[in-house]
DNA sequence: TTTTTTGTGCAACTCATGTTATAGAGCACG
DNA sequence: CGTGCTCTATAACATGAGTTGCACAAAAAA
């Protein structure tokens, strides 16, 4: 598919949370070549030591970064969510230092690099919106540093909840302090640096201090400022402007 | 000082490391307009919620990036060496989410972030270097989630090492596995996540299985094999090219 | 339907790392 | 040439989080 589809909509949107874009730059967007693909949860879009010669950005689903030890434990690192360009870095990069792997289904829509590596150098305007949500992911990669090295279980998943909240209410997934988890709790593990035991001792904590509503994998943020509050959680960081 | 200096042949050669340059773009990185500063250990470089207008590269010593929690606990999210630019986010983003400190006494030249800006726009190849670096810085804070995350004390610290040692050969300040450690064990402590009691219990671990030889803060690597093999480490994501 | 697999929920026990405290080495400075 | 600093070193004790193991529920497969 190489003509206008509505699926890049979500792109456009998505960089103009941090970035204003005027109707040619949507436009634009929105007319990029691309082909639409679909994963099964749990499937590789990216290997570590591959160079992939597409950008997915995600139309629907959720997709994580992942590293394996020599140990077996897996780190993850980052979460993305539909709007998500997954692989910039490796128009620059020579290989892929990381594993990307599919949470959900998920629906994605492939820019060739090359393609991209053109966008960037003919609309600025563009080029700088990609830049930001890249510069954007570093920052939530620092702040995920600070929250696995120097806050206790309880804190970090409650960081881990406010963050993934405000992310999904800023593309309109998520209202009223209330959204689904899209993963299992060895996921949210994997995310915190705690194992899947000590996170279901900490959930259940959360939901009996009354924090938080949980029904499966449905979160209820019940007392949104004490919950913040709790988990040492300021926004800033996201570089949402409207917020 | 506006004219050509010696200064910034420091970041031209950093560039150089992972983007190849002519000697046309190390002419004009030379003769950027700039300004020298000088600060003791423990300055303030960037504070938490500023926006500076212009973008520090080290030419000497190094610095790092923090944030404290609530509780008063700080992480250090990465360290600088001479030739990285310290603020390539804030031309884009509205204000610092983070603070920048320096480790020892620290020469910078500070370009502006309006001369920077045209620079992106005017010299692709260039453009691209510093794009790179700042990918890299990226891919660094990623494994630093792994590190921190998913190692025990042991293989973190080791970890820990084996990344600044390369890291600085690659720059030519260390030579033969074997280099020194611009900072306390509290640092090292705030780097890993760990205390600085528990730093100096796996230091002199680590030294009392003859990995490493340590004279103060020297650090010689004695077995660099066995030492990498125990942290887990391997140099893909520093995406160093000829390594 | 039955069977299998995957995820959640707990409990009992262990251990890696944190906490607190103290002492000495080296250095900076009046 | 003390008098504080700051940093390193180490000991004793405390605890948060890991580990192992099992039961149950829900979803997927047969």
């Amino acid at each position: 598919m190489l003509a206008k589809s509505p699926g890049l909509d979500t792109l456009a949107k998505s960089l103009s949370l941090r970035s204003p874009m005027n109707a040619d730059d949507f436009d634009f967007l929105q007319n990029l070549p691309h082909r639409i693909e679909r994963f099964d949860a749990g499937s590789y879009l990216i290997r570590e030591g591959t160079h992939p010669d597409t950008c997915p950005v995600i139309l629907d689903g959720f997709t994580f970064r992942q590293k394996l030890t020599v140990f077996g434990s897996r780190q993850i690192i980052s979460l993305q969510i539909p709007g998500d360009m997954i692989d910039v870095q490796n128009l620059f990069l020579d290989e892929s230092d990381h594993n990307v792997q599919s949470l959900s289904t998920v629906t994605v829509a492939h820019i060739r690099q090359s393609t991209l590596e053109h966008l960037l150098l003919s609309r600025p305007h563009i080029a700088r919106a990609i830049w930001i949500q890249a510069l954007v992911e570093a920052s939530i990669y620092r702040e995920w540093i600070v929250n696995i090295g120097r806050r206790d279980a309880r804190t970090r998943i409650a960081h881990f909840l406010c963050e993934f909240c405000i992310r999904l209410k800023a593309i309109g997934l998520a209202r009223d302090d209330s959204f689904e988890l899209p993963m299992t709790q060895e996921h949210l593990a994997d995310c915190t640096g705690l194992t899947p035991v000590h996170v279901n001792r900490v959930l259940k904590q959360l939901s009996d201090t009354g924090l938080i509503v949980r029904n499966k994998r449905h979160i209820m943020v019940a007392k949104w400022a004490e919950l913040a509050h709790e988990a040492d959680f300021s926004q800033r960081y996201l570089h949402i402007a409207n917020a």
